[in-house]
DNA sequence: AGATACTCATTTGAGTACAAACGATTTCCG
DNA sequence: CGGAAATCGTTTGTACTCAAATGAGTATCT
């Protein structure tokens, strides 16, 4: 399954961050981005958890499995290497998912035309059937986990996180410290 | 160490979410929370990404590792319970990660009093040298990973990220105190 | 006291996840 | 043509992660 996330406070301000921030109290930190840093990944853990155990599970499918579903099902018959990058995985770890979802014969394999060291993998019809009766549903828990944000919030929201997302991932050769 | 974030796509909207929405678009679905919570994810999983390579790595620290030695130097000494949910993780994950620290000699167990069940658990003076090292530049890289947004908008990420938190770990019976 | 129920941490088993090493292929370039 | 370099998926080794089972210890009730 996954990871769990530290439940609780989902206060105003909650009361651990302020525990956090009266014990810190004489080191010189910013506190305003350590919040907003700290909900980031407590959000997308919380996320993660909850659609593994609201609808996943009753599938069978692991947070990752379905991911790689939906690419498939998105761009079609795709290359591994691409499947990996687009689920957000490691060629290594998309190895072991396939050898998974190809048991439960979600996904076939299809050797490359020219070049051998290549292999597609694409949905078969389960796994088009599969993921036609998930997504749905995947998307109505989306949007009942948003459902306490206004429309515009929503779109502020996604506006704010792809700001931090291009800050962070860019950093990748970037590195200074 | 961790898990890799789909890189690439965070243009005005991303490319990708409109690939998405072209191929979708047939369906109902709810696009706006969609890529609400899927950029939360995105944003989650890259900022822990980050943080183990840009700092966590040379410190030989995986994400956990860091979280459990942060809650023991915030809270101070803790039994095993408290720490496993303030770190995000379930008991049976704690065990593992003190094994590591502890050969680390960077926690140390402290055996409860009255009752033989219980395990408390603190930081050696090697590890609060070490969170104390650490923790600031930590802090470092969170400003940076918001440095895109005012703080303002930091504040609002925060607050619209507590209600999508508060809305989706529901589940889990637990007050905040 | 003695049996039962409860409550802790730990172990187990399966899956996820990474980096790095590997083997099979293909491409590059002389 | 032929060897070196690059590329691709897979394997390997280590660590994280959960739910569920287990083991150790405590509490309750008669």
């Amino acid at each position: 399954m996954s990871r769990r996330i530290a439940s609780s406070k989902a206060t105003v301000v909650s009361q651990a961050e302020r525990d956090i921030r009266a014990r810190l109290d004489d080191h010189e930190l910013d506190f305003t981005a350590m919040s907003a840093i700290s909900n980031i990944y407590r959000a997308g853990s919380a996320v993660r958890n909850h659609m593994e155990r609201s609808l996943l599970a009753d599938y069978d499918l692991s947070w990752v499995a379905f991911t790689v579903l939906w690419v498939l099902w998105i761009w079609g018959e795709q290359e591994t290497g691409h499947v990996a990058v687009e689920a957000g995985i490691t060629k290594g770890t998309l190895t072991g998912v396939m050898k998974t979802l190809q048991a439960r014969k979600l996904i076939k394999r299809i050797p490359h035309r020219d070049d051998r060291r290549r292999v597609s993998i694409g949905l078969t019809k389960a796994g088009v059937r599969l993921i036609e009766q998930v997504f749905p549903e995947f998307n109505t828990h989306e949007t009942l986990a948003v459902s306490a944000l206004t429309v515009a919030e929503q779109h502020e929201l996604a506006r704010l996180l792809r700001l931090v997302l291009k800050r962070v991932s860019s950093a990748n050769h970037d590195e200074d410290a």
